[in-house]
DNA sequence: CCTACCGATCGGTAGG
DNA sequence: CCTACCGATCGGTAGG
């Protein structure tokens, strides 16, 4: 009759995931979850095997999260101009991490304290999911949509504005996640040179 | 006859802040510090009274840092069109980054590890100095220099992509300091809809 | 700057 | 999910 409950297992990761980024990773103490969860440290590990497996489980949910949205948005734009699939991209990107900001904030922030095979998967996929923005500027730049940039410092300079929201976002702050999108697709595209009227999106 | 070594205190603090930006300051221990300097860590604490007190003085250094170029770059800039004043700001933000990375991916990131009352001095001090963002794009939005945005939105917009460059910035990279600015400072006043002729310097 | 040491806390295991 | 416990490491002090 009641709503299923999530598995223990992702209830422990929420909350991990709210200390995780209020007080970093190394700085979050297995018994500070279990505090938070009202149970003793000890009882942690009958649903996790180690404080890493646990970090890691959560910087994978993001990339992949990361991955599928860029994905998406970058299918449903196929064949439009470099600016209105920057601004889909960014509008992904907005969206992943503001539907769960804990969690985006942990993938940007924590996964250095990864072991350094883990760190290395991470950061490849880090790598492949910046060149879908590098690609996207350079074909802007190519075809003249853009203004000359460097793509690769332009794609930098965009993911760390976008990164940001990761830290900053609160549901309850003054915009809403629209807004938030709407406007962050504007200076993104921008950015770039191309003009802000192909960022908006149809109803 | 030797050039005069920096202080102790001073050696201290430049290696720690190499380490906190590397594997952050709960994840750093005196221990550490001291095997990078060749000493034991109870000799550190000859030098400085508390680990918190290291964190306080690397980042109250990076805090004035940025404000003194901040003023200087607005001060040297007074009565140009804000576009050009933005340039100017974003110049010495990235001046200021680039010049002490470590230092700068400390203010960035570690400063919720200080002291409740010092952490609340920093974040002060951080509002403050983004309010001179706020307020250039404020001007330039009402002079109708830039396009029509949300100045505060934007600011943040633009210093989360400027302080990204504490994390990634390496001397031996692939693109040069005065090269890294040029490009922030255009892709910074393209993004609120300004002019990037406005962004060249005269040497 | 050193040796020797302190109490506290850490991640994690044994055995229910 | 608990109690009881482990060795390791932490920030920091005493006293040279």
């Amino acid at each position: 009759m009641a709503i299923e409950a999530p598995s223990r297992r992702r209830a422990i990761e929420d909350v991990a995931s709210g200390l995780f980024r209020e007080r970093g990773y190394a700085a979050t103490s297995i018994r500070d979850i279990a505090r938070a969860l009202d149970i003793r440290g000890a009882s942690v590990y009958a649903h996790v095997t180690s404080k890493e497996d646990m970090l890691w489980a959560i910087v994978e949910r993001a990339a992949t999260a990361f991955e599928e949205q860029a994905d998406q948005a970058l299918a449903a734009t196929l064949g439009a101009d470099p600016g209105r699939r920057l601004a889909a991209l960014v509008r992904a990107h907005v969206g992943v991490v503001t539907s769960d900001p804990e969690v985006a904030s942990v993938f940007v922030h924590e996964w250095r304290h990864l072991s350094v095979a883990r760190r290395q998967l991470i950061l490849d996929r880090r790598d492949a999911y910046q060149r879908r923005f590098h690609e996207l500027i350079d074909a802007g730049v190519a075809d003249g949509t853009f203004a000359a940039t460097d793509p690769a410092l332009a794609a930098t300079f965009i993911l760390s504005a976008l990164n940001g929201i990761a830290t900053w976002y609160r549901p309850t702050g003054r915009l809403g996640v629209g807004s938030i999108a709407t406007h962050f697709a504007a200076l993104a595209v921008r950015a770039v040179g191309g003009s802000a009227d192909a960022t908006e999106t149809r109803r």
